[in-house]
DNA sequence: TTGAAAGCGGTACCAA
DNA sequence: TTGGTACCGCTTTCAA
């Protein structure tokens, strides 16, 4: 068994209440008492009781984070951030890669004071489930939402990749992605690619529009591919709508001999430090994650205390980070 | 405030601890009583507060995952088997990326009944700050050890794998890794690797032992370009230590305008399904992911339990997974 | 400024 | 078979 109040209390001689009292700091001890108790607690190795603490007091300082698929790259650098931020704010995270259903029974048993989602593709509605649980996700905000959605605002980093292009030059601008239009985020990184290039009076064709049908690097290298050998003019730009799709579309791009920047310029989506890392340094888009994560935080703390207030803050912005993979647009090849 | 089993036992009209018992399916209670009390509490839909369950109880049904590095691919490949075989023996999983020390200390606090540790690479001694809460790790198996580790058999991996290759004819045969003695792990295969090549007397020279400095496929990849452009002669088969260094190496010999398997044998170290995905299917090698979170779920489950015996389980068996990556050796170009 | 005591929601023992 | 009750370890009134 391990150390009490009561024990502490004992070698104190004061009461038990007098304890929890002092250790909890509370105004109402004297402070030569106070530091005679929690002087014998560090002595005794005291660790508060966490099961008992939260039978009465209800709340755990900490968040739950629900990860359902652990290998992509960009969330994993999420989630890493997100641990530091709660960290700073004096909050633990759990992780949990079950389905959302049963992580969030699992925290609710726990007694989280909050969960952060990062995949909505569920068929139960998630307010439902949670049940009065704090509960904040990423991706596309909708009114009708029961529980805030940070919107990473896709559709404004679409704008900034495709802006930054066009004043570089470029018309033919390719975005290579997944949008089969079930997938909420993907599609919106689509839709706004579109309206930028239709803003922007630039052709969008089928062509410039090429479907990876899947999110793994491979499917980025496989789709290049397809466009490299079909017999329509090779755009001068590419914006591809991942870090590991963009990773696929570099190695395909450098097997068939283009240089970056060179003979084509190329924007990864997804503001990460990784972007750095691959074969070419990519320029890249997005919110940074740590905005990202600093948004999803603050809500849910926010939501915690029964202080969210719905557009209490801007939408996030995106950011263009240079690392040379984009150039001035040489002439057209073709057409 | 929610259901409670006094609520029920209003209800019913009997006495809390007679649903207390009802409840746990206790052969103390009427079987009659017993239907009555549990369809009410379905009805309710009650459920039991679980901070006052482990106030009493102590366990909690749950097993804890340390994972401080989310960023590869076969730790993610693991973590979500084991996340299976937990909940198939009835446990839950909850996973922290801190460190092990603040991991271990939530994970105490919220009273998991075991840890599964993925790196050890730390400062304090593991055995120490769990206290008494049952550890286990995977890697390299020690004898002074206070807590089991699981051994992946990392040498007779790579005998495996150096034995088939050798098989096919093949006498170059290179290995492509990480060998800074600091990491255990990456260390043992690089020794695996010098012990079979010793007994079967083939050549190796520093043109065989290819230090990628790095575990990421950016290291792979740079590396096998540093070879081919060594003056040596290329080898005609290549282990790749790890699925990412082994993505970054097929990436580097493609691109080479090598083709695999026919001017040269591949075979990467991390038996995880992913390895059909790479761009060239590639033959592996490994303990295969599901034994070794089974091992590791089982063993931690015993100690648990109190049963668990060093050596009670034989050594892992690692197991070549062909997906056509090799060939029989052609002759030797150059020397 | 301190202490006593009533819970929080259960489990488990003992008595009826 | 059931009910009564003493904890588990802590927080929080209320009284002293």
């Amino acid at each position: 068994m391990s150390i009490t109040i009561k024990d502490i209390a004992t070698l104190a001689g004061v009461s038990y209440s007098t304890v929890s009292k002092a250790l909890n700091n509370s105004p109402l001890v004297k402070s030569e008492t106070k530091e005679k108790i929690i002087k014998i607690a560090e002595e005794l190795g005291y660790e508060p009781n966490f099961a008992a603490q939260r039978l009465v007091s209800k709340h755990s300082k900490t968040i739950g984070v629900i990860w359902p698929t652990v290998e992509r790259m960009a969330p994993s650098s999420l989630v890493t951030k997100i641990n530091e931020i709660v960290k700073k704010n004096n909050y633990q995270m759990l992780l949990s890669i079950d389905t959302i259903k049963n992580s969030l029974e699992t925290f609710k048993k726990f007694q989280v004071d909050g969960v952060i989602v990062f995949d909505e593709q569920e068929d139960e509605p998630i307010a439902a489930l949670a049940k009065g649980l704090p509960v904040v996700s990423y991706g596309v905000g909708q009114d009708e939402d029961e529980y805030p959605i940070i919107d990473v605002n896709y559709q404004g980093a679409m704008k900034t990749a495709v802006n930054y292009l066009h004043q570089l030059g470029h018309k033919h601008i390719a975005f290579v992605g997944d949008f089969s239009p079930i997938d909420n985020r993907q599609f919106e990184k689509y839709k706004g690619f579109l309206k930028a290039m239709e803003e922007l009076g630039l052709p969008v064709t089928r062509n410039h529009l090429i479907n990876t049908a899947g999110l793994e690097w491979l499917d980025g290298y496989s789709a290049v591919n397809r466009m490299l050998q079909s017999a329509a003019p090779v755009p001068t730009a590419i914006i591809g709508a991942s870090y590991d799709i963009s990773s696929g579309i570099v190695r395909a791009l450098r097997e068939a001999d283009f240089t970056i920047p060179k003979d084509i310029s190329v924007i990864g989506y997804d503001n990460i430090p990784q972007m750095a890392n691959l074969e070419v340094p990519l320029t890249s888009v997005g919110v940074p994650v740590q905005s990202i994560a600093d948004r999803l935080v603050h809500t849910l703390i926010d939501c915690i205390h029964g202080q969210y207030k719905p557009e209490q803050d801007g939408p996030l912005k995106p950011v263009l980070t240079e690392r040379n993979s984009c150039a001035q647009a040489r002439k057209i090849q073709g057409v």
